[in-house]
DNA sequence: CTGACAAACGGAACATCGTTCCACATAATA
DNA sequence: TATTATGTGGAACGATGTTCCGTTTGTCAG
């Protein structure tokens, strides 16, 4: 459903107009390894082989590493894609609801890239140059898609305004380092819970009655 | 020269009179497949191939495989062997140097260990349940060591006695954690530091001049 | 519309792993 | 010394990441 806004985005973010265009099938088996990557990580973790990504995806191997050199470079591309999607997810967000509830969903929406992607955590924090630019993406991207959040939320007196972007960001993803397996509701009443407390604080010009 | 009091550390502690006690040639493989194991590792890390390991042993692969049915069954052994030097270390330093000498002789030996160990320490915290008994091993051997020495210092006025052998052996792996490549002596000095720190409150009865 | 060609495709083939298997060697024992 | 359980070596297997190259196909000038 939100495949295509992903799509865009990696497209968009891979490299500033890059000589030509990709041909069309060439951007149809880049989409389609991507959506069969994130599916085949969701199940089979980051380990799972290349060749059934590729069958996955209705590709030849060699395509896959035509599109992408190395494997890790599948990873990091998923990976990047998942962070846009998110980061992307803040200005719809703020469109569609008002703001402190705009921010909560946005929170809970993080708080299951977190859970989704311990599996790619793990990678990521394994010493391998490939991935050593990730955390730096991570919170460039990340850190002002929430800051926005907050401050529409702050300036309409919702919540408090003494929390940092980068605290919430490692609160939640610490919170939800200990929600393993299928206790995914145990995050989402952590997250739930820190909402409320942001809200807690908030300027006293605006009552929220109970 | 330490390898012969390894091994014996790690046939004694391997499994109590397990059957029978190997036969000469299998001990001597097995001896000399840590030994290439433990130098490989060091060299090439934890991820080297087994045919490296088996090559430097001058064993073949199926000894190898007869004496370590999985490839992480020699990262344990190797571990646990090295764990079992560091613990056995202890007394031995007690019985030589006075004892605030020999508590802070044997946290530069441990300290050493750490550092030499980082490669393994990511495997270990990959979820392989094949590691998942060596946490456990690491503290009961190195904990109890720790503690003899601690204690024996404190009694002899050396060090205060307030500091847990727990608290210690991970504040030490931490300050290991920063020390990248060649830096080891920004450790040493850290070790120096704590050791210094544990004079620092000694009992009163006995003064420390200058 | 059509030809030509760069671009993309598919998958066989290669290199390297961990691991298994078994014919042969050898240490322990009577 | 003969017997036998035990150990050894390395070819072979299956799975993996990666490369290579003959074939197909989108694109665009004419």
């Amino acid at each position: 459903m939100s495949q295509e806004a992903i799509a865009q985005g990696d497209n968009a973010g891979r490299e500033a107009s890059n000589s030509r265009p990709l041909r069309a099938d060439a951007q149809r088996s880049e989409d389609a390894l991507l959506e069969a990557a994130l599916a085949v990580f969701a199940t089979s973790g980051v380990d799972a082989p290349v060749r059934e990504i590729a069958e996955k995806a209705g590709v030849g191997i060699g395509t896959l590493y035509r599109r992408f050199p190395q494997r890790s470079d599948l990873i990091v591309a998923v990976f990047r894609q998942q962070v846009d999607a998110c980061a992307d997810a803040a200005p719809i967000l703020a469109a569609e609801y008002e703001p402190s509830e705009a921010l909560a969903r946005w929170m809970q929406r993080y708080a299951d890239f977190i859970v989704t992607k311990r599996g790619l955590a793990k990678s990521l924090h394994s010493g391998d140059p490939a991935f050593s630019t990730l955390p730096d993406y991570f919170n460039q991207r990340l850190q002002p898609a929430l800051r926005g959040l907050l401050e529409t939320a702050a300036e309409a007196g919702e919540v408090r305004t003494d929390i940092e972007p980068y605290d919430l960001l490692r609160a939640i993803a610490n919170l939800c380092m200990s929600a393993k397996d299928d206790r995914t509701d145990y995050a989402r009443r952590m997250i739930s819970l820190l909402v409320d407390g942001l809200r807690y604080g908030a300027s006293p010009q605006v009552n929220t009655p109970s």
